[in-house]
DNA sequence: AGAAGTGCTCACGATTCGATGAACTCCGCG
DNA sequence: CGCGGAGTTCATCGAATCGTGAGCACTTCT
């Protein structure tokens, strides 16, 4: 069942919305962008997916230049106006290049026609990374968080209990740093899933699971959980 | 969005001198930099960018090639006579920018339009970094990093273990300091090959086979890294 | 007490990830 | 023009990790 993460490490599958009146393009690009566990929707020119996007945003906007009805300049330009939406445009090749390349420096990465997918989807990512921050998110949170005696770094990606190292894997340290991010909040299997693991669905034992080897791992009494506490008929919440 | 800042922590912010006649290019490119963080100026044309970049130099040149007055080129040419400023190439589109970076021996990097705002800024970064040193006066942090029994003289470009001369390649070099630069933070692959290479996007197995050399060459056991670990699921770390 | 619902544990198979070795490209040099 | 070093890409291998199903334990309700 190989979904591939497609890039935060704790985000519900990104958007994408792929605007192209080239059936053959907005297929392909599609169908990778999918395989690469994106949510993907499509618009044929450019006034519908303005419109659309600016109803609901998406994570992301690939763009190509030459649409129906207002071009893909016009569009990032207002689309940039409302929100910042991370867009990448797709230009036709040639000479004209030169002439739409100060136009174009509005987008967060071009690719330019013919284009392999794999190197869009490699693109896309990266704009995606981008947006989303370095590991250390910014300002959105201290990096070292602090519980009774453990400390998560997630900088370092490091935590502790009484200042012992403890090893966690990518996952138990994602799923720790989310329920960390929200003391006392109380979140069902499915959250989880879907906040940590970015599933859209799935068997909710996973979490389970991974709950019950993180507190192997960060409890001092692991069947008396101090920290990662049950909450029945729920699921779990995190107790500083 | 949190400001980035650029490159050394405790630096003032480095200026950089903008060279384009284009206003739509030369107006977003500053705004991309100075988002990064950065101090900018601009000329628009050669002469004058000349005259200013000698009146006060500043920490880094992006030049376009086809300007007034003197060509790209040719103020590259007359600044590298007197001051060794790091000079990024913008330079038209296609084959056309393969035969000049033959000549462009000057230039410290080139990047070719129409390009992404991304690009530009990972790669100005990636030529100040490399280029911190040479003449910094103070701002650019310390020129000696040491961590156990290793020494990295950023300034003579070498790096010593034991006191035993290790002979680094331009790009090991380079990974090294970065890594040592963010002592125990954990950086994604895909965020070294953006920080250290300067690439917008790629293979990050590239990154790989580089710490495998550079771990051939500055741990006790390469096998066994002390310094250069493995963070599972997310990428490297540096550990003093 | 019995039954249904919910959470916990364990072990197995599939997948993913990083290390490794080697091929390949691109230059500069003799 | 071949050589050699640096940098990049590719294929393979082994190990760590992950997801799943089945059985057990505990809670709640009838």
């Amino acid at each position: 069942m190989g979904h591939n993460r497609p890039v935060s490490p704790t985000a519900a599958p990104p958007r994408i919305l792929v605007v192209d009146d080239d059936l053959t393009v907005s297929e392909v690009v599609t169908r990778y962008l999918e395989r690469e566990g994106f949510v993907v929707d499509v618009a044929y020119d450019g006034a519908i997916a303005l419109e659309r996007a600016l109803a609901d945003p998406p994570e992301l906007v690939v763009l190509d230049l030459m649409i129906p009805s207002l071009d893909g300049f016009e569009v990032c330009r207002r689309l940039r106006a409302t929100a910042p939406v991370p867009v990448i445009m797709l230009t036709a090749r040639g000479d004209e290049a030169d002439r739409i390349v100060g136009l174009e420096l509005g987008a967060d990465d071009y690719v330019s026609k013919p284009f392999s997918p794999r190197e869009l989807t490699a693109r896309v990512k990266a704009v995606l990374r981008r947006a989303a921050g370095p590991l250390a998110p910014g300002g959105t949170g201290p990096t070292v968080l602090c519980a009774g005696s453990l400390e998560v770094d997630t900088v370092a990606h490091e935590a502790r209990r009484e200042g012992e190292l403890v090893a966690l894997t990518a996952r138990e340290f994602d799923l720790l740093v989310h329920l960390m991010r929200h003391p006392r909040r109380a979140f069902r299997r499915e959250e989880l899933l879907e906040q940590v693991w970015g599933f859209a669905y799935g068997d909710t034992s996973t979490v389970t699971v991974h709950v019950r080897r993180l507190r192997e791992k960060i409890e001092a009494d692991p069947a008396r959980p101090r920290h990662v506490c049950t909450v029945w008929g729920v699921g779990y919440r995190f107790e500083p």
